[in-house]
DNA sequence: TACATGAATGCTGCATGCAGCATCCCGCAT
DNA sequence: ATGCGGGATGCTGCATGCAGCATTCATGTA
C-alpha cells in the first residue's frame, strides 16, 4: 500500500505534496506528524523528514512550531513568475543553443497538444501539456540547477493554480486567456528554439511569462470585484481547516 | 558550545554547510552521521535532518546510501551562473523599479568597498562585499522566492570558489580579472538601479554575470594547461577522504 | 462580567534501540 | 595467482520513548 523499493520519507514527501497540490490539504492547514503518520501507516520519523523537505521547497512553513500549508497570495505567485521569467528565459536560450533533432521532435509533440481541440471541461489535459512543454525546454538545457529550480517553482505554482483554478477559468470572468493566445506564444518559443536562435528564444519565453503575470493580476482584480458571494468553488476552507 | 535557542538541526546544518564552504570538508568526502553527531555532541537525529536539508540544497548528494559532499565541476558552476544570470537580471530589474532612498544608500556602501584599496592577501574581504552587494539587490527586490534562490546559488558557488580560490587568484595564471573590471561592472549596475532604469539594470546585471562565466571558463582552461604538477593547494583530497 | 492564573493537553524536537543492506575483507578453491 | 564465496562490519532508515514548550480551557477572584 505504501511500500516500495524507495525510501519511505520520499514517498511521504510525494504523498503530502500531491495532497497539497490536489487541494485535499488547504492553505493554512496544520500538518500534524502523528496524524499523517497514522494515515500513511508509518512512524513519525519519515513524516518529520518529509516535512523538512517540504519546508525547504516552500510548500509548507513553520508557524511557531506547527507546520502549515503555505498560503500563497497573489503577490507571492507574481513573485514566483518573476523568477520563472528569468529562469525560463535562460532555459530557452540554452535550449536553442544545443537542442538536438529528436529533442526538438519531442518538444513539437507537446506543442501540438494545444492545437487539438479539447473539451472545455478537460482543462487539466492542457495544463499537463503546458507543464511538459516548459519542462522539456528545461531538460534540453541540460542544466541540472535550472531543472531543479523549475521543479520547485512548478510545484509552488501548481498549488496556487489549484486554489484558483475554478475561479481563474470561470468563463464569466472574461479574463481567461484564450487557448489561441497561449498556443501562439508557445509557437513563438518553439520556432525560435527550432531555428537555433537563442536570443529570440529567450525573448519569446520571457514574453510568455510576462503575459502570464499580466493575466494573473487582471484575473485577481476581476475576482476581487466579484468576491462578494464568498467563493463558489470547492468546500469552504474554514470547515476543512477545523478538521 | 553548541546550544542556543535555535533548533539543533539548523545549527548542525549551518555547521556542516560552513565546513563544506570553508574547505574543511572536501568534495567527495563521506558524511557519516555518527561521526558528525559525535563531533557536535548531539544525537544522530538532528544530523540526519541537517543532511536532508543539505541534500535539498545540493550541497551534498546521495551516493547509494552514503551522503557525500558534492563535487562541483566547472560545468556545474557555469550552469549555476547561467541561473544567476537570469535571477540577478530579474532582481536588478525589480530593484530598479522599487528601491528606496535608504536602500540605495546601503547599496552604495557595499559598492564603495571596492574602491578602497585592499591588501592583495585579503581577497576574502572583497568577496564579502561582493556577496553583500548582490544580496542586497535581491533584498531590495522584495521577492522572497528570488531571495531564496539567490541564497541557494550563493552557497553552491561559495563551495566551488573555495575549492578553486587559490588556483583562481594565482597571479601567475594571468586570468584573474582586475578589481577595476569588477568594480566598473558593479558601478554600472548601481547607477542603473539608482536612476530607476529597470531595463538598464537588468542588462548591466546580466552583463556582469556573463563576464564571470567567461572568466570561469578562461581560468579553467589556463588551469588545465598548468595542471601537470597535480595541485598546489591545500592537502591532497585523497588523504582527507580516507580520514 | 471580565480578567488573570494555573493545570491539562497536545505537539514538536531530540535521543536511542533495532533491523536491514551494502561493503569489505579474508579464506578457500581452482 | 586469481576468482569466488561467506562472514563480519558499519552505516543508514525506521520506530519509539521522553522531555520541554506552547496553547487552551477552566476556575477563581476582583
Amino acid at each position: 500500500m505504501i511500500l516500495r523499493g524507495k525510501a519511505l520519507r520520499d514517498q511521504v514527501y510525494e504523498n503530502i505534496r500531491d495532497r497539497i497540490i490536489s487541494g485535499e490539504l488547504h492553505p493554512g492547514d496544520a500538518l500534524v506528524e502523528v496524524e499523517l503518520a497514522a494515515q500513511l501507516n508509518v512512524s513519525r520519523t519519515p513524516v518529520s523528514n518529509a516535512l523538512v523537505m517540504l519546508r525547504e521547497r516552500g510548500l509548507i512553513y513553520d508557524s511557531g512550531g506547527r507546520m502549515e500549508v503555505s498560503v500563497l497570495k497573489l503577490e507571492d505567485v507574481v513573485n514566483l513568475y518573476w523568477c520563472r521569467m528569468g529562469l525560463d528565459g535562460v532555459a530557452a536560450f540554452l535550449a536553442a543553443s544545443k537542442i538536438t533533432k529528436p529533442e526538438l521532435k519531442t518538444l513539437e509533440t507537446y506543442l501540438k497538444a494545444w492545437e487539438t481541440p479539447v473539451q472545455e471541461s478537460d482543462l487539466s489535459a492542457l495544463w499537463v501539456s503546458d507543464l511538459k512543454f516548459h519542462h522539456h525546454i528545461y531538460e534540453v538545457s541540460h542544466n541540472r540547477h535550472l531543472i531543479r529550480f523549475s521543479e520547485i517553482t512548478a510545484e509552488l505554482a501548481a498549488v496556487y493554480r489549484r486554489n484558483t483554478i475554478r475561479r481563474m477559468s470561470d468563463p464569466q470572468s472574461g479574463t481567461s486567456r484564450s487557448r489561441d493566445d497561449v498556443r501562439a506564444e508557445h509557437q513563438a518559443i518553439f520556432e525560435a528554439i527550432a531555428s537555433k536562435d537563442p536570443i529570440a528564444a529567450e525573448h519569446a519565453a520571457r514574453r510568455h511569462i510576462q503575459m502570464v503575470i499580466k493575466h494573473l493580476e487582471l484575473a485577481d482584480m476581476s475576482l476581487e470585484l466579484r468576491e462578494e458571494p464568498p467563493m463558489l468553488s470547492a468546500a469552504p476552507s474554514v470547515a476543512a481547516r477545523s478538521l
